[in-house]
DNA sequence: GTGTTTACTTGTGATATGCAAGTGATGAAG
DNA sequence: CTTCATCACTTGCATATCACAAGTAAACAC
């Protein structure tokens, strides 16, 4: 296991964001959670960008030290464990939004289905309620 | 020279997002440029951050062949050279202000000025249009 | 010319990543 | 209650990336 990831620690609001969640992987696997309702080892391993299984681990235990997420068993089958979003993690929401319009705007192959990116725009406010919304839907149904 | 970045290129935004400025250091000369009006290689290198020399090289490089800074010679002093960004980088704002308000919600050490966090709830457009507006006005002052 | 500033490049050891294979706990089937 | 499959990891190793130190080259100041 990797521990310690480099710290900054300049007190600038861009260096600490970077430091908890800034990794090449770590928005892949907030992106799954979170517009894609995954909440599995299992599932963030299927991902299309096909992420290593030691680096998946190590980044699901940095989410987890960082208060981002939350692992528990699931008790419909308890081989199986649950990883959720906490608010912390729920409120990077605005970030992965934006990210989505800049992508959208710029990237000539882009999958971004334009009802979103026209709902970033005009009900951004209704846009982020769903999502949190939805996915914390899914954690009420696991219990 | 690094050449070639890895391309996940699956067409999802937020992959894309991270390709193009993902890594551990693109975004903190973004702020630099976007939120402190730097503008030359020496000053990205006296950032609290301490980048690597080699390193910011290589970044410049790969934001300026993404399309997001475009590099100049400075007419008053030609041994210099100025990064500026362009539209599509300047676009990066809203990003990098909704990082500024995630990480001073849950940092407890930010020095994030709360007038801008406040100001980002308040009157969102406004200071978006203040930012970009400022880094372009430096860019006026240069010719 | 000589020295200084500015923007890099190069070399080398440390660190992180990616891939393949292995482990241990839970649960399902007979 | 034994065997087999699933699920979530861990371990080992080759490769890639990074950090640090030192060196190079062009522009300018004198």
């Amino acid at each position: 296991m990797t521990r310690s990831k480099s710290k900054r620690q300049t007190g600038c609001p861009i260096a600490f964001a970077l430091d908890t969640f800034g990794d090449k992987w770590s928005l892949i696997i907030i992106r799954d959670m979170l517009m894609r309702g995954k909440e599995t080892y299992g599932e963030f391993l299927a991902a299309d960008e096909k992420i290593a299984t030691n680096i998946l681990a190590d980044r699901l235990q940095h989410l987890q030290d960082e208060g981002l997420i939350e692992k528990s068993r699931d008790p419909q089958n308890r081989r199986r464990f649950l990883y959720r979003l906490t608010p912390k993690g729920l409120d990077l929401a605005p970030i992965v939004l934006e990210m989505v319009r800049w992508s959208a705007a710029y990237d000539p192959n882009t999958k971004a289905s334009q009802a979103v990116v026209t709902r970033i725009q005009s009900d951004r406010e209704g846009l982020l309620k769903d999502i949190i919304q939805k996915s914390q839907r899914s954690q009420d149904e696991g219990r």
